[in-house]
RNA sequence: GUGGUUUUAGCUCAGUUGGUUAGAGCGCCUGAUUGUGGUUCAGGAGGUCGUGGGUUCGAGCCCCAUAUUCCACCCCA
């Protein structure tokens, strides 16, 4: 009985041309890291789930994906919580009985507690830079996934803005080198509390984030309408509202103290963001834009928030994300350190730069320069052992492993691999000891001896 | 998690009001060519119509469930 194969919602094979793709993009991030100081680590899939949860918001902890416990966990359960266990008891209930573990949701989180965990050994500041999947039990559109990687860089011990500059300059180099235009979106949470507070409470932040970061895909009147649903006052609602048609330009910063009764957070963001500015002048390439509606979901960020958005294309999803964190660490029990990090988005910029078609054309390309083809026993062996030498002297080859009727299936598939030369050997060949070189190309062939060969293909 | 949408040959897709043996293009295989690919010509293989139920004399088409795709929410890389 044959079983028709699948694989999850959500996830996604990769072929032999999409391993090449995103290689090439892993390697053009990976270099800019590397090139600016930070060091790699990996960290499990798997964490515990006390690590994960409480970090991501409500939302978040709903996407994350939960491992059930090995053994007979059920028995356990039973056993363990006679008194709970009955036809009522909830999920939710039921679910940190039978799994204790959970799937990464992002890699910073993952770091933080990496870092609480290795403080002694650890050179602060400490700029590292990991490249692994992550897992979100969301469900699947375009440009989102259920298993998909992040490639982060955070610098970690030090409250200098340089670090917030060096990590805009990795997003600038390696979009530059991608060649994706992209807009560089930046803001300051201290900003977004102090209107949070001039609005009643520090505690509408999240509330009001969530309702401007929306203002670009529904406009100003159903912002408000949002807003008004989830309780927010109605002289409140005129602040954000003037907030919110304030231009895209740190100009606004003048208005935004009036709105926000010049309160001390706010006079903190304002300084940052500026400072933040100064180290930008003139050092970036990517267009930078200060957007006060920038708000970001992510629980855990405390100044600096920044977000990438592709400039070309239909994608118009953030490809790229990231910002300050003050506390972090501390919920694992190291307190005063602060940190700031970046994501890429790999799954989505591959998305782009497919869109886009930015990628090298010999990407796709085997790497293998000359496959030998033959048509019997002797041709096969002095084809490996060309082969061989070949290989010796670093140059990729094959030989075709079968031995075929017609030599055209041979030259078939050379050419369907994108293979630029062959190597024909046939009885003439094995009597004069040469090698018949044909390029497929053009189509022209000549008589090589193995050494020329070498020369020929070395260059 | 809520609502909608998609699924037919390896790929891209037709398929009328429920009616005989489900089609096309591309690709693949064989031959025209016994040592040479890309063009041309001739022939050929390949389908449980996503899966499982149901209605019907009869289902690719109608109904239910489920999976999958994409989309809008929610949220986000």
């Amino acid at each position: 009985m044959s079983q028709k194969p699948s694989i999850p919602q959500g996830t996604r094979d990769f072929g032999p041309t999409e391993v090449l793709q995103r290689k090439y993009v892993l390697s053009c991030i990976e270099n800019a890291f590397k090139g600016a100081g930070f060091m790699p680590i990996e960290t499990p899939s798997m964490e515990n789930l006390s690590t994960l949860t409480g970090k991501y918001g409500n939302e978040g902890d709903q996407l994350l994906y939960k491992v059930l416990n090995s053994g007979d966990f059920f028995k356990k359960v039973v056993e363990n919580n006679a008194q709970i266990v009955d036809a009522n008891l909830t999920s939710k209930q039921l679910l940190p009985l039978i799994a204790e573990k959970g799937l990464r949701y992002d890699l910073t989180v993952p770091f933080a507690r990496y870092v609480a965990m290795n403080r002694n050994t650890i050179q602060f500041p400490f700029k590292r830079y990991q490249m692994q999947p992550v897992w979100r039990a969301d469900r699947p559109q375009k440009g989102r996934y259920r298993e998909f990687w992040q490639c982060d860089g955070d610098i970690i011990g030090s409250d200098s803005l340089l670090n917030e500059f060096e990590l805009l300059y990795c997003y600038d180099q390696v979009f530059q080198s991608l060649q994706i235009p992209v807009t560089i979106k930046i803001n300051n949470r201290k900003i977004l509390s102090a209107l949070a507070e001039a609005c009643g409470s520090i505690e509408l932040l999240h509330t009001i984030a969530i309702g401007i970061d929306k203002i670009d895909k529904i406009g100003l009147e159903k912002v408000m309408e949002e807003l008004q649903k989830e309780g927010i006052q109605d002289y409140a609602i005129e602040k954000i509202k003037a907030y919110l048609l304030l231009p895209k330009s740190i100009e606004s910063l003048n208005a935004i103290e009036q709105i926000c009764n010049n309160n001390a957070s706010f006079q903190k963001g304002k300084e940052e963001l500026e400072e933040l500015l100064n180290y930008l002048n003139n050092r970036i390439k990517s267009s930078i834009e200060v957007d006060f509606s920038l708000a970001r979901g992510l629980g855990y960020y405390t100044g600096t928030i920044v977000e990438v958005q592709a400039n070309a294309g239909s994608l118009k999803m953030s490809i790229g994300g990231g910002g300050r964190y003050d506390n972090l660490t501390s919920i694992f029990g190291l307190n005063g350190v602060s940190g700031v990090g970046i994501s890429f988005g790999l799954d989505r910029i591959c998305d782009v730069m497919n869109e886009l078609n930015k990628y090298p054309e010999n990407l796709t390309a085997k790497n293998t320069k000359i496959l030998f083809c033959y048509f019997d026993k002797a041709g096969q062996h002095k084809g490996l052992d060309c082969t061989l030498e070949l290989r010796a002297r670093g140059i990729a080859s094959e030989v075709f492993p079968d031995i075929t009727k017609k030599i055209s299936k041979q030259l078939d598939y050379a050419n369907a691999l994108n293979i630029p030369y062959v190597g024909i050997i046939g009885e003439t060949e094995i009597e004069t000891n040469t090698i018949m070189l044909k390029a497929l190309g053009t189509g022209n062939q000549s008589a090589y001896t193995i050494t020329d060969l070498i020369k020929k293909l070395g260059q």
